[in-house]
DNA sequence: GGGTTGCCCGTTTTT
DNA sequence: CGGGCAACCC
């Protein structure tokens, strides 16, 4: 056996001696530098697009080339299942297979994993279940209605994100003091911790939060198994540090006291996600928490042009809290480039026409649509250009709509399979027990609860006994059976072909075919989607179960002929030729939510928010704003951001509008308005810097106009030919013809296309 | 127990 | 404007 083993060492190491050279020799010093810096603390800094995951990458293949290490004496740990796939893809075509022995995943499967082995210690039964988030309410509303709180005036999200908040902190219900409550529900939230945290494990379940903080708490109960671990693990290399939060940051120092060897990449300046729990202050402070720890920045950028990185890197310069790191075109590649763009319209549906219409022209100049996103700030925008892509034809995809393991469908399958997995899986049996409707109301499984409360079995037990009214311990007795049945049959059927079953026996097919809904027929389709990914990957229904538990991801495919929409949260990792980062208006972006609750923190992450939108672009930026913006069906008008005044004037090309006035900003007087929605301030056609002028000079609200909806329609003409509607002015329009451009026409001289 | 109506609320969401 | 949810009624 290990003379088999020597064998395929040496054959690798002649291989890999070859391979060391070609891979080290595509990196430029400062990633060799965050390579070969294998020993001690090592923070690299690395920049938007300057080639993070092939340094991570190749850290790995050079540990593991050079023997410093086995495989699986590294740890790699990334935030997302695509980053870990990933690095997971390209570290095989480096090292071949022994790739699959390293440590790498992400967080929370790390966590799960050592809970897999230790879950005694903290009083978990073997077949513990992982909550999702709508397990996670209901069972906080339960309590909280047990309780006396009315949901109405605090809604369990609310509370339940509190918890979640301290639980990033790696606080435990005992570490948390009474000025560490935010004052939420009179103070009366850590009793709710606690209770939650009771009920959590009587029913023999953790949360997200607690893969985390179960860990922790083991390594401290239990000095031997951290050991192990800090043996275990020679080298750790952690992905997006600045997306950590402080269990996880405690998580790492423990594991690294033993080696000591601890990399850590991220980037201060594309930290978006506070308000999950992230802390940039843990990359800030990362030379201080290790005091030895080198610090390398990777400042090249292999992704964007020089206007790009100048408008980009101008705009983060307002940070205060930053490490600071200045990106700059790599050595030996062509910076040149258009001006990033910024242009401002009358409304959003404007500015969404508009944006489709430069995107019809760049597929007419032969840009893939794979290389074209839209991003925006808040979902609902993605609305408006959906409306306008669908009148255009154009083939489009919304990234993170929603995600397939959080689908009602989806959700519902995997409950059937908890239950049946697992019958003392309480929450999927709630979900699911009378889903399809079994005449099983609400006060049934009241009943069945308060029995097995003071019985301490599960609802499914409890069937038996519970005292129920006889149609319902008929149809609770039924369903009881089907379970068992299907039960009988986990062992020997293949996945799918149980799952089948399942879903057709209990009837939930049916529920769905019955469904006259437009999204009956989709949801049918995922559930057979679902079946699909079952027979290729997962043998073992616990393993399924795992899985869907763990992986929220849907395997966007963003290589498609299709135009990319999504928001700025999700972008972060993309890239693409041509970016529109249209409603740049204050309110929206930054947005006042985040700003009035949190002041100058929030709108640091807003401006990073922008910095990570701008540098998703390689050749191209297109910045919008529009004046007026219909925001729940009420029409609001608005600002240009103050991001646009942060950017350099030398990177830029101010369109349609006039141009910069003073010190005020870009755009100060384009949207001054009484309260009436008037326009009183009229820049004129000389002011403006651009060809296609506007006339922005309207006299009154014009957007309250009902005749504007028809913009967008398509309509012919006799001399210009196939056009599409702009703005409706009474007798006449303004049309944007396919070839001849935007011209006003009469109305009578159109029809429609 | 189950369907319907009316009211409230609305940023981002890696696991 | 529109989805989600709770109270309300059959």
């Amino acid at each position: 056996m290990s003379s088999l083993f020597d064998l395929a060492d040496e054959r690798s190491e002649t291989a890999s001696a070859a391979q060391e050279l070609r891979y080290l020799q595509n990196l430029n010093p400062e990633q060799c530098q965050a390579v070969e810096t294998t020993e001690g603390p090592v923070l690299v800094l690395s920049g938007a697009g300057t080639g993070k995951t092939r340094v991570l990458t190749t850290r790995l293949a050079y540990i593991i080339d050079k023997k410093l290490s086995k495989p699986w004496q590294c740890l790699a740990v990334t935030f997302t299942n695509k980053a870990a796939r990933e690095m997971s893809e390209r570290l095989e075509k480096i090292i071949g297979p022994d790739a699959s022995s390293v440590w790498l995943g992400t967080f929370h499967k790390l966590g799960l994993r050592i809970l897999r082995s230790y879950y005694h210690v903290v009083g978990l039964e073997k077949d513990f279940v992982i909550l999702g988030e709508d397990d996670q309410e209901r069972l906080l509303k339960q309590l909280m209605q047990s309780n006396g709180i009315d949901i109405k005036e605090f809604a369990p999200g609310a509370l339940l994100s509190v918890i979640q908040r301290w639980k990033d902190r790696g606080l435990s219900p005992a570490m948390v003091t009474q000025n560490e409550d935010p004052g939420f529900m009179y103070g009366k939230s850590l009793a709710f911790y606690k209770m939650y945290q009771k009920r959590l494990k009587e029913l023999n379940a953790v949360d997200f939060g607690d893969l985390l903080l179960l860990p922790l708490e083991i390594f401290k109960t239990r000095p031997d198994i951290a050991g192990f671990y800090q043996k275990q693990f020679k080298y750790i290399l952690v992905d997006e540090y600045q997306d950590t939060n402080v269990a996880q940051y405690l998580l790492l120092r423990l594991l690294a006291m033993g080696s000591g060897n601890l990399c850590c990449v991220g980037d201060d300046d594309q930290s978006i996600y506070s308000w999950r729990g992230a802390e940039v202050e843990n990359i800030l402070r990362f030379s201080k928490d290790f005091p030895t720890a080198k610090i390398i920045r990777l400042e090249s950028n292999y992704r964007s042009t020089t206007h790009i990185l100048g408008a980009a890197s101008a705009l983060i310069a307002n940070n205060e809290g930053r490490l600071g790191k200045t990106l700059r075109v790599a050595p030996g590649r062509d910076g040149g480039g258009d001006l990033v763009s910024v242009r401002g319209y009358w409304n959003g549906q404007e500015e969404a026409l508009h944006v489709v219409n430069t995107i019809e022209n760049l597929m007419r100049e032969g840009l893939s649509l794979s290389n074209i996103a839209v991003l925006v700030r808040a979902g609902f925008q993605t609305r408006e250009f959906e409306e306008a892509l669908i009148k255009a034809g154009i083939p489009y995809q919304v990234i993170g709509d929603f995600k397939f393991y959080e689908r009602e469908e989806i959700k519902d399958a995997v409950a059937y399979l908890r239950l049946v997995n697992n019958t003392n899986d309480d929450l999927a049996f709630q979900r699911i027990v009378n889903k399809p409707k079994r005449g099983i109301g609400e006060t049934s499984v009241k009943m069945l609860q308060e029995y097995a409360r003071s019985f301490h079995v599960s609802l499914f037990d409890a069937i038996e006994n519970a005292d129920l009214k006889a149609s319902a311990q008929r149809a609770l007795t039924d369903f009881k059976n089907h379970v068992m049945r299907w039960r009988a049959g986990a062992l020997k059927e293949p996945l799918k072909e149980l799952t089948k079953k399942i879903l057709e026996e209990s009837g939930y097919m049916n529920m769905w075919r019955t469904d006259k809904s437009i999204e009956a027929e989709g949801r049918l389709e995922n559930l057979k989607e679902l079946q699909n990914v079952m027979a290729e990957e997962f043998e073992d229904i616990s393993a399924f179960i795992e899985h869907a538990s763990l992986a929220m991801d849907s395997d966007n495919n963003i290589n498609q002929e299709l135009i990319t929409v999504m928001t700025l949260h999700a972008s972060k990792g993309l890239e693409f030729d041509v970016v529109f980062l249209p409603g740049w208006e204050e309110g929206l972006f930054p947005h006042s939510k985040a700003l009035d609750e949190k002041g100058r923190q929030a709108l640091e992450e807003e401006r990073r928010l922008a910095y990570v939108g701008i540098t998703r672009a390689r050749k191209k930026a297109c910045i919008s704003f529009a004046s007026n913006r219909r925001v729940y069906g009420q029409w609001q008008n608005a600002l240009p951001s103050r991001f646009i005044d942060e950017l350099p004037s030398e990177h830029i090309a101010l369109q349609s509008a006039r141009g910069l006035k003073g010190n005020l900003g870009y755009f100060n007087s384009f949207n001054q308005m009484d309260d009436r929605g008037t326009l009183y301030s009229t820049p004129s056609k000389e002011e403006s810097d651009e060809e296609e002028t506007y006339s922005w000079g309207r006299s009154t609200g014009m957007f309250l106009n009902k005749s504007i909806s028809k913009s967008g329609k398509r309509v012919h003409h006799e001399l210009f030919g196939d056009g599409t509607i702009v703005r409706d002015e009474g007798d006449k329009v303004e049309v944007c013809f396919d070839y001849q451009g935007r011209k006003k026409v009469l109305k009578k001289f159109l029809e429609e296309a």
